[in-house]
Parts: C-alpha cells; structure tokens; sequence
DNA sequence: AAATTGTATTATGTATTACATAATGCACAA
DNA sequence: TTGTGCATTATGTAATACATAATACAATTT
C-alpha cells in the first residue's frame, strides 16, 4: 500500500475524552427541549448511574456548562437550566492582555461598524429625556470636535448614551465589555498615530442630528465623527 | 441600632467558593504578564500546593479556564497560555433553544447593525475578483428583490461574501455563528409577519454599488435592502 | 553516525471513597 | 401560627490510586 492508500484507509481515530463524550451528550439532553429554563436537569450521581461514568466525569462535564452559563448549580437543588449570558461569558474570556494583536484590531473595527449601523434605532426609540441627558453630557464640550477626542471619560459618557438609547441591551454590554479593549488598543501603539486631526462632527453635532434628523443623517455624521479612528485603521 | 445601621456594619460575606477564589488567583497569574501565549503554567500539584488546596479544586479552576478558552492542556506539557477565541466561545453556548426570545430579537438588532456598519470596509478592501464572485453569486437573481427575500441559501451566501469581503474575520465568524439564530427566530414566529412587500435594493443593486458607488451609498442602500427586517421590528 | 524502536518518566485523565456544607422540608414546641 | 431545630439530600472539597498519553532518552539496528 502507497502512503496515500493508507492515509486513505485510516480514519481518523476520535480522541475526545470521557469528559468530551459526557459533555455533548448533556448538552444534547438539555437541547432535546424537554426542558426549559428553570427545570433542573438530573442529579449528578443520576447522571453519573446512566452514563456509566464516574461522578468526577460528569462534575467535569457539568463545570463546563456551568462556565459557559448553559446551567447553574445549586446545593441541594441541584442544576437547573439558565438562559446563557452571551455577553458575561464573553466578558469573562475577554483580557486584552493575552489577545493577539489582530484579533484586538477587528474588534476595535467591529465596534466602529456597530456605532454606525445602530442608527436607526437610535432614531427610532430616542426619548425626549434622553435628548435632554445627552446635551447635559455634551453641555461643556466646544461645537467642532478636535483633540477633544483624547478626552476618554468624556467618550465613553457620550457614546455609553447612545448605546443605552438603542434600546438593545446586548449592544450596550458588548459596549462596556469593549471598553478594556479600546483602552488598551490605544494605549498599546497598536494603531498608528492619530493623524493630524482635522474638524469633524462633534458630539453636539450628533446631538442635533438625533433631535431634528434622520437615521441617515446620523450614519454619516457618526462616520464622519468616527473619521479619526478609521483613519488609524486605513491608510 | 435601626435597621440601616445594622445592614451598615454587616458586609456582606463572600459566599465564593474556592474554586472560584483559586480560579481569579489564576487568571491573575496569567495576567500579570510574565507569561505569554504559548508558556506552560505550573503542574496542577504545584499549583495545589502553592495554593494550599487540593488537585481536585485546582482541576475544576483550570477546567473553566479550558473551557473560557483561555489555555489548553495536554498530558504530560501540562496547561500552556493560548489567545482565547471569542466567536469560538461564544458558538459553544449559543443555542437559540434555550436563549431568551428578547436576546434573541436583540441579537438579530446586532446583525443589521453590523451588516450597514460595515460598509466602510467593504469599499475599503474589496477587490475586483470579489466583485467577480459577487456578480457570479446574483447572476441568477431579479433584478428587483422581493419575494427572494426568502431564499435563504441565496441571503446565506451574498451576506457571507459581504462578510468576507470585509476582511474582519471576527465579524464573518460572528455572522457563521449567528445563522442559526437568525434561522430560529424567523421560524419561531418571534417576529411580526413579513409585511407585505415592496421593491428593495436588490442584491444585484448592492453589488453594483459595491463597484461604483461609495461607503455612504453603500450604507444607505444596506439599509433598504433589510428594510424587511427592521420594517418587522419597528411598528 | 543516523534513524528507528523500546522504555522510563511525568503530568493529566478517570475512578473511588469519604466527609463538609448549604438548602430544603418537616416535626415539634412556644 | 410562628419559629426553631433536626434530618435529609445534593453539591463542594479532599485524598488516593491507577490509567493513559506525551516526552526524553537509551538501546538497537542499519
């Protein structure tokens, strides 16, 4: 047999451990939509019993859903199935520190597109109130926005606003969760430097828009506010 | 004393178990630096000893670690460092099963965001043999959209190319990933009916703009094409 | 000498047992 | 009825033993 015949006639062998096997199979059970959250889910020696496995295998299995938020343990109670946080989750794995450098960069991007792309639904659920808060925020900043875009506090006030106003929690957590990474991709002379800053909308100039404009007019005033960033990224 | 000045002197107590103690000690470990992508950490009996715990609570610590992705373990290496992979993370508790219907309607937000958002990068990076793909994509559709909306092999492939095109491989795998979501929630009726339908921006119109026209075009023409989908969460 | 095979070592993976601890329900007493 | 205490139960923690895979190194062969 040729080394390819033979490549060919040997599959490849699972590895995946008894605690792999466990896993899957749990998660299998918890999809198969007999259950709903709030149940709970069999004890672990019940489990343990069924599967034919140790309790150390499926305590191990189990610390895996647990981590991923897919269920929560309780003394005595038992686990019981919880609708999974995505953004805690991610929030937990989330340390700039130990990212590498790109995947850091597309998430720096990816915010860039989501504060663009929300704008019609900013335009769609703002409030009076929420006009009123943003230009108690903005009440102190100059009308064209310049080096003013250094001054981080004063950003993410604003720009934590419109996220709030969006009406969509998952952004604004995924928001608050950036917020490390933006800190850090800027801090870390991972972009280039911040080009020759030219006039761009202002914070008070979103102001405006969102009061008297339309979801269109704030896309490209937010891009055009956002310039400085993709400028960084570009070129 | 009044019932606030007691809740005054009595902190509340840390219920924290020690895994959980043992597992923020580790990631401090591993934050603080002197250890980079790819280091082993110390034994699992070290790090029992050192802590003054048992292997048994060291062990469930480095599993959610595992499991958060934030280092990978192999017999005999013991547990090295790696960059976790957030899309990754995030696909492993992602069932729309088991997910709240209000995170899953925000969730399909996020996914129109992102998709206008994202124009900016599309024009930046897309090349002529993208177009080419593209238009071998669409050659086969109308050149008006409207019932096509529900051709979803046809959505899948276009929007995943966009995707692609974009060159953010966080965004194409978030879109990967949330598929099934999108699939779920307009399977289970989470949605407002299709309204009745008018003449968008085709797919063919998207391109064509991709070729020609400009970010802001781009945006705004994102926008209509999905006019559908906000047109159902509106109203 | 180079390459392959065998072998000892080591650290994680799995299993078993024992006991601690917290939550729950129930019985009992004031 | 209310509250206290107790028994029960399931998870949390610990200790120990052995299995298994990865690695380095010695031994063997060419």
């Amino acid at each position: 047999m040729s080394a390819l015949e033979v490549s060919k006639s040997l599959q490849t062998i699972d590895t995946s451990s008894l605690v792999d096997k466990v896993e899957r199979k749990l998660i299998d059970l918890l999809i198969s939509k007999d259950f709903k959250v709030g149940d709970s889910i069999p004890k672990e020696l019940e489990l343990a019993d069924l599967l034919g496995v140790s309790r150390t295998v499926v305590r191990e299995a189990l610390t895996r859903l647990k981590t991923l938020g897919l269920i929560e343990t309780k003394k005595k109670r038992g686990a019981v199935l919880t609708n999974p946080d995505l953004t805690g989750l991610l929030e937990k794995s989330l340390y700039p520190e130990i990212m590498d450098k790109n995947t850091l960069r597309e998430i720096f991007e990816m915010r860039l597109a989501l504060e663009i792309g929300m704008a019609d639904f900013i335009m769609e659920r703002v409030t009076p109130k929420d006009i009123e808060d943003l230009k108690a925020i903005v009440a102190h900043e100059p009308a064209i926005a310049d080096q003013h875009l250094f001054q981080i506090e004063q950003e993410i006030k604003f720009h934590g606003k419109l996220y709030e106003i969006s009406g969509n929690q998952v952004l604004k957590r995924f928001q608050q969760m950036l917020l490390p990474v933006f800190d850090y991709v800027h801090r870390s002379g991972l972009l280039k430097k911040m080009p020759k800053t030219k006039k761009f909308v202002s914070h008070r100039g979103l102001v405006e828009i969102i009061e008297n404009g339309s979801a269109e007019m704030l896309r490209n005033a937010m891009r055009n506010h956002l310039e400085n960033h993709f400028a960084r990224i570009f070129e």
